[in-house]
DNA sequence: CATGAATGAGATTTCATTCAT
DNA sequence: GATGAATGAAATCTCATTCAT
């Protein structure tokens, strides 16, 4: 137990430091996200390795108490941060499952130009650290293989519309695109200036032609 | 390459280095390199976030104090790690050079089969961390540009023997297949279970179906 | 790892602080010793409960960081008095040993007049914390058998000499009498009026006369 | 005693406190019980050095704030407690004392076989820390003062009736049967393997022998 | 040369207590 | 009346680095 009297003096005189406390009717669920927001922030300016709950906390302008009372730890706290983003991409991928545009879903999967711009930095240092945080390992797998399922189905759609490839079943397709993408992802953030937004629709390009059917092959298809 | 000799201060003043001839950095450099394979193995075990020099030099069998006093500080170590990774990398490709065979290649590139198990997993963890590491995002910079040149030349001469797809530049070529390969160096630590050898095998005839020819563009080239 | 840059303002201008690091020619051994005696210390003072290694360090005069670079952690230190004490007490009943008085041995157990008036109140404490630290149980069973194994001794010797009542087996009576010591132990730093000099004259008179054989019994041994 | 009535939010309507005429503190000694049942659960199972007023709440099912909405601090729920142990424990004596049988009273007392099996656990943690919680000790000295004075009228009505050695006045001898409980108590958590329930019968015959007359002293007494 | 004792900062976590609601 | 969000201190432990020997 160690004594912990903390008998603070009252620092009520005058208008400063007015210290909120108590119960501000708080919403669960959002303040959890507004850490976690933090924590992306943190994390992706600083790298996992230099990131501490007390960053955190900073950031999100409370104590490292705080942080600890809605996570109960750090291990959590991460889990779910990695959740959370693997839910903005499916709730991104959604969308695009009605009209299969392979190119902008590889756009967006691969340079994910619109929202979260922390996106990629964030994820890449969450993955690596996954092998060492085995809870978190976890969740990598099981989400990891649901993305590359919606990313197989899209290239069997394609496949079925001509537009991609068939010679390579879809499934080792989407491995593939996945690998690429987790490569860009990695080094988009050590190389910022190789990723010009030109040198994007190239390599881009590039990887549509990849996949794409060879001319004389989607002429077969087509006969 | 990595030689980092007398970074310290060279006291060859004194009396002292006269009884050494032979070469008084080869202990030195041996040590380090010890050292350097300590490190790589507690950042491949325990990653890097989660890696010091306290387990550094434990793993080594010595003290902290050896350690820095072979190396000013951490990041010379991690900077020092990184160009001995490369120079292997180097070594592997330089061996492959004479004789293109892309297939060979890419299955040592993407999944090393031979050589240090160690390679990716210590590899990815110094990517990742290098964004925020900046005397080390340089090594990464310089090196990896230097890899994808290699790999464009291999890719150039696969092109002009018709092996290679070449509707797709060369360099454009490499920075796909070098994505590739960092995508399943990122991957491969994390997801042990997914890249059986069979598997492997399969995701690796993909990769080469992908960059190959297409049947009737290659009897195009032909003629 | 967590960027640790230190980089401390050298602070050697004028003759305060003079921090006192690097290689004192260390008896290791000694330290521990020295640190010990502040944790006993500690203990004694503040209970178990209250006792931090940040204590312990301010007592002993040096910084945590010194504690746990001589301890592991609380643990070990905690076991490692453990066993210290045992070893002073073992160290106590070893010069009883050739003499056996009965009375003597009971006074130094139970009051423990001479020696580190520090022992029992220490001892006490930690003894209660035994139970849920186990690898400090372990000590505690393995040197506590001890202990009674040698209290058995010494009253069988005093059985076969006629001092010591013979109708109830000498381990049992060293069970017994451990049993007393353990409550006064316990009491003793808790109730310090009740234990005047007097009184404990009076109870260990009567411990002793508990334990002696009965009128009647002597001299049928005698006979 | 673990009532859990109008756990929650009392909703008697617009009209409140209106309906609650008996004893509005009614509600409030329950749930202090309960608090107070909780306490000891966690002090017995963890040790009071790891018991928080947090692990105590969620025992109970509730929030800290209830732990200390109902007890002002820390302090008062452990005095509180040792108050509530004391009484269980006189009323268990107050049952013996018109049928003074020394040996079920001893067997009670020293191994506790009915009635609560937390006792001991609790009580041998919460006295080692008597000594540095001032409050809580005076409790301790009141109560403990109490029970000996209640075995010292036992014994002394056992010594008239000849089934206890009077060789030793009666509280000296209560003084020695309490120490004898103490050490027992303290040592049965830690060695509970020690305390079989054969050992334990073989102990308890031992101390009735310990403080019964002697064969010859008894035929004196009957003269 | 090389060691390892020691530092001081910081990381994670726990905790008793407070107080707005 | 009762809750639970939040605090701020402290505890344990880790770490890169320094420096006397």
């Amino acid at each position: 137990m160690s004594e912990n009297s903390t008998r603070r003096v009252r620092r009520d005189g005058g208008t400063a430091a007015v210290v909120r406390r108590g119960r501000p009717t708080g919403d669960r669920a959002a303040k959890r996200a507004e850490l976690l927001a933090a924590a992306a922030s943190v994390i992706a300016q600083e790298g996992y390795a230099n990131t501490s709950l007390r960053k955190v906390a900073q950031r999100a302008g409370c104590t490292t108490g705080a942080v600890t009372y809605y996570f109960a730890n750090k291990e959590e706290l991460v889990t779910a941060l990695a959740e959370s983003r693997f839910d903005s991409f499916d709730a991104m991928l959604a969308t695009e499952r009605s009209q299969p545009d392979i190119r902008a879903i590889l756009e967006r999967w691969l340079f994910r130009n619109t929202g979260d711009p922390e996106f990629w930095p964030v994820m890449s240092q969450l993955l690596v650290h996954a092998r060492h945080e085995p809870a978190f390992a976890a969740v990598i797998e099981r989400r990891y293989a649901r993305l590359r399922d919606v990313l197989a189905a899209l290239l069997a759609t394609g496949q079925a519309q001509g537009t991609v490839r068939d010679d390579i079943p879809a499934d080792l397709l989407a491995d593939q695109v996945g690998a690429l993408g987790d490569g860009w992802m990695l080094m988009l953030p050590i190389e910022p200036k190789r990723f010009t937004a030109s040198r994007v629709q190239v390599l881009l390009d590039a990887a549509i032609t990849l996949i794409s059917p060879p001319p004389g092959a989607r002429r077969t298809s087509g006969s």
